[in-house]
DNA sequence: TTTGGTGT
């Protein structure tokens, strides 16, 4: 009797706090993404499945089976006089990932640690505290060198560099893109096929929301102009098997992501710039 | 280097 109640407290107090947990991450995940984070289309699926990490400044949708993060979020704004702390010494474990992921498990692979989340925005926009975040092992996924330090590099630069600054808020969603054939790195780390990366400027009064997106092949030479690779974002959708932004109303959502709107954003003028090193 | 690699 007395151990029945015992039980019965603890798992009120149980409830209360798991709670109070959700709450508080609800209002953190809702704070990180656009209008709602993606979440997989079907969730009994294990190709999409994942789970939300809490960083400083992003999101992440991290998946054990891939050993990947499948989308990060977060939201890059002007700054008045941009300066990011010193690139910081190497990759760390995250201790939330179900297997152990590190930094040697890339070694010798022939891939890239391709940061999601980006260093020199994340620094410049929120801080140390996020910039070393973004050297968590949860925030990284295998690219080719051709593309994490070409064509990839130059889209990172012209959002933070000439988006940004234009639009004064960009929202980025980005992550890999996973076909139906697996392949792993010796650590079992599976390799992505393509990367995308999607940008929404958010609408305002009388003004929708304008979206831009990508997908990038690991095959890439590199100095390809950015505006080969525009797509919907409904393409992205069906390649990664995630529904994004499903909380606008969805009228708008079917326009965002159904439309291809490289105009409104002006990409031509960027899509050729040389990377600035 | 606003991307990364390798090594101790």
């Amino acid at each position: 009797m007395r151990l029945a109640r015992m039980g019965g407290i603890g798992l009120v107090f149980a409830a209360i706090l798991g709670g109070l947990w959700f709450f508080q991450a609800r209002d953190k995940w809702a704070a990180l993404s656009y209008e709602g984070m993606p979440v997989a289309e079907t969730w009994y699926d294990w190709r999409s499945f994942n789970r939300p990490l809490i960083n400083h400044g992003f999101l992440v949708g991290w998946s054990d089976v891939r050993g990947n993060p499948l989308w990060v979020t977060y939201r890059l704004t002007r700054v008045k006089d941009p300066h990011s702390d010193p690139r910081p010494r190497g990759f760390r474990e995250d201790w939330r990932s179900l297997w152990p992921i590190t930094s040697r498990d890339y070694s010798h692979s022939g891939f890239d640690r391709g940061h999601m989340a980006p260093n020199y925005a994340m620094s410049v926009v929120h801080g140390r505290a996020s910039q070393l975040d973004t050297f968590l092992m949860t925030n990284i996924s295998p690219q080719k060198p051709d593309l994490n330090r070409k064509v990839w590099q130059r889209l990172e630069e012209v959002v933070i560099d000439h988006f940004v600054p234009r639009f004064g808020t960009v929202w980025v969603t980005t992550g890999p893109i996973f076909d139906k054939d697996i392949r792993r790195m010796d650590s079992l780390i599976e390799i992505p096929d393509a990367f995308y990366k999607i940008l929404v400027v958010p609408g305002s009064v009388g003004k929708p929301p304008k979206a831009l997106a990508f997908i990038m092949p690991q095959t890439v030479k590199g100095n390809e102009p950015l505006s080969d690779f525009v797509v919907s974002i409904d393409t992205i959708e069906q390649r990664t098997g995630l529904d994004f932004f499903s909380d606008l109303p969805d009228n708008l959502e079917t326009r965002l992501e159904s439309t291809v709107d490289s105009k409104a954003w002006r990409l031509g003028r960027v899509s050729r710039l040389p990377s600035r090193y």
